[in-house]
DNA sequence: GCAAAAGTGTTCATCATACACCCATGT
DNA sequence: ACATGGGTGTATGATGAACACTTTTGC
């Protein structure tokens, strides 16, 4: 246990949908190496040497991320993504990094103004902003991770609601599904497959209609599945 | 900089199939603590204060891996499955570890026995040997995810042709899937699966049958992606 | 009235499942 | 001969893609 030992962080990648368009989080580093370069939100993992040891993976991902951006833990989905340990990813030392990814929904998001460190974070668009190489450290290749695996997961876990408002309608979730996959969904064939999630209890008709320019739609909760079996 | 960091290790999950049953790699421990307990194979990355840095997360996990079986780099389905770092995990101070899970076709998996600490390591039938709690440190959890995360990845990913010898039969890759999923499955819809993966070129005739004990088979070969566009 | 979005229905291809059935071989 | 597993065919139901269609609102 004498060998020398890793720093390591969290780096985070925070998702959310604006204007129908795929969001991430970023920060503009202030200190070398990459200074002015835009990054991932993250820190170090705190590690004590007494019998507590410090804090949790997942505690360290959800301190940093209340520190960007406000959100407590419980109000948004958070997920642990990957390890990314290569030697030279950072100048300083070694550094050992688990990425997590997150997703805030839309009438969340603008809570990022109002952090401590607001200046210097923004919503950047991932297919228009982030050109490939931008990014400071390894981050284009956590970043690429992470779409890869919201897009993989998107078909697979209901996880389109943690990126759209408490209520919506068969319209919002569609946009979602579009722009996370970058394609368009036929608006027929997506209401069915709504209406399935409806009787299988995953979705819940919600009180009142959404005035959206047009024809008033209805909209829908989504049912967590901890509480659909009472 | 300047604040304890923890110790980085890496655990294996290794998996084979024999006998029609899932097995795991584990070895009994020698040293506290939990002497004498089973565990995943593992190790600490090496990490150094040098230019370089030290090893990657992944060659640390192939090091372990040849360590313990003398399976090398490029013969074996290794792929990273969850980072571990609950405070307490290990007693002896903070440590967060790196699970990985490997593959190994059964006509590899006896080599482990040539292995330089052969004695103390066995394959172990995931649903009949490994009872709950009975590992050390949170290695109970650990398998349990890269358990989950296999049954997951058989319909998904070609990783049942990591766990059976280069060429097969139909019915050998089945027998690899039932024991995966534990189910049986039907041998004329199979069939029909695995058809359509030879259309597909997945998959190509060898040469040479099977003698099995009744009706010799056709044995077939795994085309990788790489090589299948050529 | 007209555009645009909400909402419904129909057709067609694909695929999983269940199951009946023939074929070849070792004992 | 016969049991066993290799190998084939068929009917049925669920699902998804494509698309035509009606309804309801705002302008």
């Amino acid at each position: 246990m004498a060998y020398p030992r890793p720093s390591v962080t969290v780096d985070l990648v925070v998702f959310t949908v604006l204007d129908t368009d795929l969001k991430v989080l970023l920060v503009r580093r202030g200190q070398p190496p990459f200074t002015g370069a835009w990054a991932l939100p993250g820190g170090f993992v705190h590690v004590s040497d007494g019998p507590d040891q410090g804090e949790g993976l997942d505690d360290a991902a959800h301190r940093e991320l209340e520190e960007e951006t406000g959100l407590q833990r419980g109000t948004v989905f958070l997920e642990q993504l990957h390890t990314f340990g290569t030697p030279g990813r950072d100048p300083r030392g070694r550094v050992i990094t688990v990425a997590y990814f997150a997703l805030v929904p839309p009438d969340r998001a603008p809570l990022v103004q109002a952090g401590s460190d607001a200046a210097h974070a923004a919503w950047c668009s991932v297919t228009h902003e982030v050109p490939d190489g931008s990014l400071a450290f390894d981050h284009d290749a956590i970043l690429a991770l992470a779409v890869e695996r919201l897009r993989a997961s998107v078909d697979e876990a209901p996880i389109a609601f943690e990126l759209v408002p408490p209520t919506f309608t068969v319209a919002e979730l569609r946009s979602v599904h579009e722009a996370l996959k970058g394609a368009t969904y036929d608006a027929g064939n997506f209401r069915r497959r709504f209406r399935r999630m409806l009787t299988d209890g995953v979705l819940a008709l919600a009180p009142g209609k959404r005035h959206t320019g047009t024809k008033p739609a209805r909209v829908y909760r989504f049912i967590r599945s901890e509480n659909r079996n009472r």
